[in-house]
RNA sequence: GGGCGUUUAGCUCAGCUGGUUCAGAGCAUCUGCCUUACAAGCAGAGGGUCGGCGGUUCGAAUCCGUCAACGCCCACCA
């Protein structure tokens, strides 16, 4: 009679339904009376491939989304991807250097042309496979950070707070990623610790009169053979000795105390320098002589400018040495290391070599130590945005889930550096400045396009004779995030065109579902730009994910090969497995760790409501027939089931407990709906189900499937088309969502005594071997707990329910609350076994009871404890009691 | 070095402002079933002195202190 296979087949399906959704523009919203609901999705790179992240991140905004939608809001998901200027230009770079073309090779034109090539060749892949997932995005709003409205709107902002002040071009130490030569920000550098060595160079003091004699006794004055004396400095960074200007110890170091106001000699350099004073140094580091060399280290810089001195940039871009260090010229950094250990070492300038760990600073992108090095860049004055970005979060304006990023936040703010938007990048927005004095000469202004910076040019050089050919335009681009923070405005052209309906109606968005790792690159500048250009936050909640890693906790790489492909996944479950597989190992505020065996779980869920779907179908309508008892009682209890879950998972959402809400869904599926619902109205063999039955069936597994759409897309859609007579065009996406009624606790008590009898009666067949075919006789020692005696009949299959019955030593027996129940056996019951049993139940209540009776006899606890907490004692000792006697007296009955 | 967080069943986690919904869920395990929707299944069962110690309280998984282990973030002393 079942046509359908046993089987749930998502091949089948998946895409089908998101064809549907695409061509009935389904995902499409617009402005209108409606509530707004908006996401705006974290922009993946350009030219990124879906991994698992992605899958975890965008399960969770597609349910937001579709449940926003389904509660009748007008919601609204906007995708896009990010242009990821180091990021890319890497990429092109590194495919540039196969086909034998070197960057420097190129015009920024010509380069740019590679970059668009690869940008239209693998971009937006990325978008495609999200599809896949089932992604709810209004496609038709696809945005890309560098795209013309969004680069106008990033150039239009730089104007701006230039204007107000709030960006400014400085020479400041900067971190230099010298393999894409370029400044980068102090949040794009992560520290590694890595095996090294600390190198004791000797410098020898200046016109040294070796009269020295030893000095005070705390001293610690070193000296050759021969008598000359040299102050011992220890680095890890020797090959920078060409940039030394001084040498520095600390005024209260006692050891070095005869150093002051000498000069020493940079070992092999041969140049004088000082040896000055000052407290930051560390006495007890190494010898406490520091070489100062403020070209290239930030304290270093600092030293340099407390103690007016020189400073020479040993170093081109790319971290070969530069001819003013007048030795190695041309040499890799890392080269002159060893070389420069070695030369040092032949002139007996080298005293000794300890191993050492230090923590290096490697470029995020390239890997590569960065060089602290002092350069022209841009920033902007983070003080003013800390100040006003601060305290909404702490107020939970913004709410941030889960809370403990807010500590994190507040730190980070709190502590604040300018930030380096500057980039010496042909990939991305081109900074907005233009020079216009003669060659070398840097005075610039700053304006949106060449025309009105020449018109501004003219008026601060009083020129009206300069020309577009005069002015230079600033070589470099801005960091990515700097497009990226005003991402969820510049969506609804919110800069351009700032208080446009678009702008008005859908900003401020929802929530933002993204990871902890970009809360200071990304999460907390947008909230920075929100409040600076639309006067208001950007996002009413942030929903941090944690990060996905394998079933033994390592972090998903490509290296450990321990990272799925997604779309593999997707083959293998169907996407609704996979989305449930990755949401069960996803509670809020831990890190996921993945297992596949979680999407098999996800996908034999499909399948068993797949199944449902095959049995309500298959049944037959009898229209003589009249719903009897039992199946009203079913109804009613499912209903009020399905209410009671509906409220848990709104609850649960609410609270973003997402895995937790997806858990009440699939019990209430699995066992509420499927193992007991459906086995109560179920028809025996061969019967046939009445007309009103049926319906109330259909209607219930329309609500679950609607309770279900938002976390498993694709085989709600199937199911729902199957089971109603929708017109061509409708979705389950519009349905509203089901179980808003009252709670009927009633009979859910009610039911659930009866469920217990029921399941106690089916262990009693487990322990004593008997068939669920075999009916069977049940006696209540008293009278039933519970009005539905005919669920218990059917599902236990029981043939008659007996109550007041006496007890009966030859029965299996077994206790729901106080009552005891028998089940006759046709053969005899194992009475030691049983006596063993009653004996274990009648040892535990009894210390139960007198746990109870000794908390009741504390005079203290009956005076302080509330009197509710008495009253459930005194109950407590009641229910001991009453039980203690049944089952003495079953003891009884059972010996004699 | 500073800060934050975690520690509950074999695994992953719930347990909100202390008290019968206090020891829970899912997975895994074990037992029995190919029962006419589903073996990607059904029915049943076992399993934890809530990291250690100390304190507050009539009462602590829950509050306080302390120790330990693990994780994350920030700082970056050459």
């Amino acid at each position: 009679m079942n046509t359908l296979p046993p089987k749930y087949d998502p091949s089948k399906v998946e895409d089908k339904w998101y064809n549907y959704w695409m061509e009935h523009n389904l995902f499409h919203s617009e402005p209108d009376a409606r509530e707004p609901y908006t996401i705006v999705i974290p922009p993946p790179n350009v030219t990124g491939v879906l991994h698992m992240g992605h899958i975890l991140n965008n399960t969770i905004q597609d349910i937001l989304v579709r449940r926003a939608r389904m509660e009748g809001k007008n919601a609204l998901w906007v995708p896009g991807t990010d242009h990821a200027s180091i990021a890319t230009e890497t990429k092109v770079i590194a495919k540039l250097a196969k086909e034998g073309i070197k960057k420097t090779d190129l015009t920024r034109e010509q380069f740019l042309e590679h970059a668009w090539d690869w940008t239209r060749t693998h971009g937006g892949i990325i978008l495609q496979q999200l599809r896949k997932l089932g992604a709810s995005c209004d496609w038709s709003r696809t945005a890309f950070t560098l795209d013309e409205q969004r680069s106008k709107a990033v150039t239009k902002v730089f104007c701006d707070l230039y204007d107000k002040g709030l960006i400014y071009r400085g020479l400041r130490m900067v971190n230099w990623d010298p393999v894409n030569r370029t400044a980068i920000s102090d949040d794009e550098v992560i520290y590694t610790p890595e095996n090294s060595h600390l190198y004791y160079l000797r410098y020898f003091i200046a016109d040294d009169d070796l009269s020295g004699e030893t000095g005070a006794e705390d001293e610690k004055v070193y000296r050759t053979a021969d008598g000359r004396r040299y102050a011992l400095v220890a680095t890890t960074r020797p090959e920078t000795i060409m940039g030394d200007t001084a040498m520095c110890i600390n005024p209260k170091d006692p050891k070095n105390g005869w150093l002051k106001g000498k000069n020493v000699i940079v070992p092999l350099v041969g140049r004088v320098i000082p040896v000055i004073e000052d407290r930051y140094v560390d006495i007890e580091f190494g010898t406490g002589c520091l070489k100062v060399t403020p070209a290239h280290d930030k304290n270093d810089y600092m030293l340099g400018k407390t103690h007016n001195l020189e400073t020479i940039d040993i170093f081109n871009d790319d971290a070969t040495v530069a001819e003013c260090a007048g030795m190695y010229v041309g040499m890799d950094r890392f080269d002159v290391r060893k070389q420069i250990v070695k030369d040092l070492d032949a002139a007996g300038l080298l005293e000794r070599v300890e191993d050492y760990t230090n923590n290096v600073g490697l470029s995020e992108r390239t890997k590569t130590p960065i060089e602290p090095r002092l350069s022209l860049q841009w920033f902007v004055n983070m003080r003013h945005f800390a100040d006003i970005s601060l305290a909404p979060v702490m107020d939970d304006v913004i709410h941030f889930i889960p809370e403990k990023y807010k500590n994190t936040y507040r730190v980070w703010l709190e502590n604040i550096q300018d930030w380096c938007i500057s980039r010496q990048l042909w990939w991305g927005h081109r900074i907005p400045a233009w020079f216009y004095g003669p060659e070398e000469d840097e005075t610039f202004v700053v304006a949106p396009d060449a025309e009105a910076a020449l018109e501004k040019a003219r008026e601060a050089s009083g020129n009206n004779g300069l020309q577009l050919s005069d002015l230079r335009q600033d070589p470099g681009a801005l960091d990515t995030w700097f497009s990226s923070w005003l991402w969820p405005i510049t969506l609804f052209d919110g800069i351009n065109n700032p208080g446009n309906p678009e702008i008005s109606y859908y900003y401020p968005t929802a929530t933002l579902v993204t990871g902890p790792d970009i809360i200071f690159f990304w999460v907390a500048r947008m909230i920075m730009a929100g409040y600076e250009y639309v006067g208001n936050y950007p996002f009413k909640n942030v929903y941090f994910t944690g990060i996905v890693r394998d079933s033994l906790g390592r972090k998903m790489s490509k290296s450990l090969g321990n990272s799925p492909d997604p779309l593999d996944l997707i083959d293998q479950y169907g996407a609704d497995g996979v989305r449930m597989g990755m949401l069960l190992a996803a509670p809020a505020g831990n890190d996921i760790l993945y297992d596949d065996k979680l999407c098999e779980q996800g996908r034999n869920f499909c399948n068993k409501l797949w199944n449902a779907f095959r049995l309500v179908k298959g049944w037959e309508i009898d229209s003589e027939a009249s719903a009897d008892q039992l199946s009203a009682t079913a109804s009613r209890w499912f209903e009020a089931k399905l209410n009671q879950a509906s409220a848990e998972i709104a609850d649960q959402l609410a609270k973003f407990r997402l895995n937790e809400a997806l858990m009440t869904v699939y019990r209430l599926v699995r066992d509420d709906f499927s193992s007991w619902y459906l086995e109560m109205i179920k028809p025996a063999y061969g019967a046939k189900i009445d007309a009103h039955t049926l319906d109330d069936a259909l209607k219930h597994f329309d609500s679950v499937l609607r309770l279900l759409h938002p976390f498993m897309p694709f085989i709600t859609e199937e199911l729902w088309q199957h089971l109603t007579d929708r017109p061509d065009g409708e979705s389950i996406m519009y349905a509203s969502l089901p179980g808003n009624g009252e709670i009927d606790l009633e009979i859910i008590n009610d039911v659930d005594i009866a469920r217990e009898i029921i399941s106690a009666v089916r262990g009693v067949r487990a322990a004593k071997n008997l068939s669920p075919r075999e009916a069977l006789t049940l006696n209540v020692i008293g009278s039933l707990p519970t009005t539905r005696t005919e669920l218990i009949t059917k599902l236990a299959n029981i043939e008659a329910i007996n109550q007041n019955v006496d007890k009966d030593p030859a029965a299996a027996s077994f206790m729901i609350g106080t009552t005891e129940f028998n089940v006759p056996m046709a053969s005899s019951i194992d009475i030691e076994a049983e006596l063993e049993r009653l004996n274990k139940d009648l040892a535990y209540y009894q210390g139960f009871k007198a746990s109870v009776e000794k908390k009741l006899s504390n005079e203290r606890f009956v005076a302080n404890a509330p009197a509710k907490v008495v009253e459930a004692e005194h109950k407590k000792l009641a229910d001991a009691t009453s039980k203690i006697e049944s089952i003495s007296a079953s003891i009884a009955s059972l010996k004699s």
